[in-house]
DNA sequence: TAGTGGTCTAGACCACCCT
DNA sequence: GGGTGGTCTAGACCACTAA
């Protein structure tokens, strides 16, 4: 790891900066294991106050770059994962296919009542008590999801003693002779805060992308509804219409 | 503009902070007309640096609650355009329909070679020259998103002289007696820059969602492809597979 | 326990917007 | 031309992570 950028780096403008940081990047001078040097290591390599080289850093944070765990510091961000919220492929066959690997941490399962607004996707009164299942994902180690769902204590009154790290897609088939039917989500560009950033290890108002899913069966019956909250740099959604819907 | 809550203001943790301004916010304190007082007056009435202020204003916009605009302030957002880019209506009319009033502004209209990977996404070889289409957007005067559209020169051969101000797809239907059939796209988070960031009046890096759609006619056949860039919390993304795709 | 990132102070200059 | 936001300096303390 040479310096060499850094005694080219003579103008102090916050785009040069970042240019320069950017360059460095690109050509693997900067982060050992992805992972960047310290802060104060990175403002004195570049001449430059820790608040200005944090500026620089948020902006290349935002385009994706790199990403910031809660005081651990800064790592330089891998290829997006392709999702299609369209696809009920369980997310361990996704990411295969995109020759990465997926694990899923239970955080708990647990029966709840859900806030009005998930009662209401869900269509039952306010109040209702619900299964709710947190979980968070990662792609080749990194933290990448966090996911609540809430799932319908009727339909599926033992879920609690299945395994729940694995792929509920699977497990409603799989046990409950579930097949999905239609979906409905939407999408929001969101800072993650409380829960979500606190499990996904990211300071509180990083930004996030927050996807809400209500899943139905064959027949039209409302199954459960998830909300997931992604790091925005490990996600790219794609849908086509031409693709089946399976 | 009372400065109560800012009296109130003795804590100077970061989220205490964030929070002080949330409430005055959502009590009416704080904005005249949607537009935020100068930073430094916001500085002094909480008592912190314009550092600290700023940080705590930064939050506020990723969570979608606020947006600047380069140089001009600092606004109150308005709620979110709900978009389903499966939808071929209109902008005009989807805008209509949630009550909201739209306008289209042309930037530009002319020929030129497209990058490599738009060429690749309209399935023709490196170096083909389309129709690029530039336009930008506001919902309720604020300026939400910026468009460029590529064209087959092919198929549109008399477009520039259509009125481009208004809706493609019923120019394309009316003038060309075409239909959109399939679409495919792909959803990005990313940090507005260069052009995007200039057109739609935000600072370099600000966040914000691009969407880039291939369209293609009844037969098959790709008509064209837009590149979105909106004001992250501008939109709602929502689909559902029971709506019929017209 | 040493060092890190997260937060904060109290200033400053410049480019640009608005009047 | 005055005031704004955008950028920058040179420090500081604290909570937490990593060793």
């Amino acid at each position: 790891m040479t310096a060499d950028s850094a005694n080219e780096f003579t103008k102090r403008s916050f785009l040069t900066l970042e240019q320069a940081i950017r360059n460095d990047l690109a050509e693997g001078r900067l982060a050992v294991d992805r992972r960047l040097p310290s802060e104060r290591e990175l403002a004195e390599r570049y001449r430059t106050t820790r608040i200005t080289l944090r500026e620089a850093l948020s902006h290349l944070e935002m385009d994706g770059l790199i990403y910031r765990e809660n005081r651990r510091g800064w790592f330089v961000s891998d290829r997006r994962l392709v999702y299609n919220p369209l696809w009920r492929t369980d997310f361990q066959r996704m990411t295969r296919e995109q020759n990465r690997q997926a694990s899923t941490e239970l955080i708990e399962a647990v029966s709840a009542v859900a806030p009005d607004d998930i009662c209401a996707l869900l269509e039952q009164p306010s109040g209702t008590e619900f299964w709710r299942i947190r979980r968070r994902r990662r792609v080749d180690d990194r933290l990448v999801v966090f996911v609540e769902h809430h799932l319908s204590k009727a339909v599926f009154a033992d879920i609690l003693e299945q395994d729940l790290t694995g792929s509920l897609t699977n497990l409603y088939r799989e046990k409950y002779a579930l097949e999905y039917g239609d979906v409905s989500f939407e999408i929001n560009p969101v800072a993650l805060t409380g829960m979500s950033a606190t499990e996904l290890h990211c300071s509180d108002g990083t930004f996030g992308l927050q996807i809400v899913r209500v899943n139905r069966d064959q027949t039209g019956r409302i199954l459960d509804c998830d909300v997931e909250y992604w790091r925005h740099d490990a996600v790219s959604i794609r849908i086509d219409t031409r693709d089946s819907i399976p």
